[in-house]
DNA sequence: TAAATAAAAGATATTTTTCTCTTTTATTGC
DNA sequence: GCAATAAAAGAGAAAAATATCTTTTATTTA
């Protein structure tokens, strides 16, 4: 569905929600052993973020990443989005550039309303949302 | 979301079991022709969905690949999961090995509506379905 | 100012997906 | 049986996604 670079971002996001609510700001290493991915590819995730202003980080010692109040309340659909861009939430299913509203192609209108399904989830997920169902175990954001 | 080998497979199919209908047998180069797709990569995946028993196929004069029965009647779901697998309609959102109903992901429940969704929708689609539909014009089954 | 820390950036390697070309095999019609 | 047709199979090539390693830059603390 996602792309694995989308699902490392999420899961960091996720990762880094909870340690940014308990008062820490966290080092590419602690994520990457956090989150069970490659430490140098989730640098790599994490650094086109925070080019973004997805994800806030800082130099030096004490230094690592962390969310302000507004990347907190970013939904899962703004990263994914960043990540993969919007292609899932709109090309067509086919992969058709012509298929549109007027000349749809065979599977569009049923497509249309999966992907908006799917949407409407992933945009309705705030980051800082999944704090507070995880009460501090992170065991599950391994794979 | 599917692959774009699985966007070509499900091309192919609606677009042989149009021509079946019309009661031709279509050559690997029409159909690349008509889906716009590359030829020997199409060529390898109509082998595969062959072998697989997904569509029919005769060598020699007059012969090309058409629909039985049975493959009028299969769904895109069949087609989706001889081609990606089925990992779209299982696996975790985040990719996690171990998230389960048991021990979900902070996005599982909400997930598995949108992936249940999603397969009711191929399940529901039969091949054959959208010859109806199509009227003869194939034409935006191109790219 | 020097040493330590930690992200940013750049370069490279590996794997998977996508795509191409060539040869082989089976079938048909003459 | 021979020529023509068309899929099957095999062997790569190119591109994209995924992963790794090294160097650089910024920041902090002592």
């Amino acid at each position: 569905m996602f792309s694995k670079t989308c699902e490392y971002a999420i899961r960091a996001m996720i990762f880094i929600a909870q340690k940014t609510r308990e008062g820490d700001r966290i080092g590419i290493k602690d994520i990457a052993r956090g989150i069970d991915s490659p430490e140098h590819f989730i640098a790599k995730i994490l650094q086109e973020l925070s080019r973004k202003g997805i994800v806030q980080s800082a130099k030096g010692p004490n230094g690592g990443f962390y969310l302000d109040n507004v990347s907190m309340n970013r939904s899962l659909a703004d990263i994914v989005r960043a990540v993969d861009g919007d292609k899932i939430f709109q090309g067509c299913g086919l992969g058709l550039r012509q298929c549109s509203e007027s000349q749809p192609c065979p599977i569009h209108h049923e497509f249309k309303k999966i992907r908006f399904g799917l949407f409407e989830m992933l945009d309705n997920s705030k980051v800082g949302a999944f704090t507070d169902a995880l009460e501090g175990s992170l065991a599950f954001l391994k794979r």
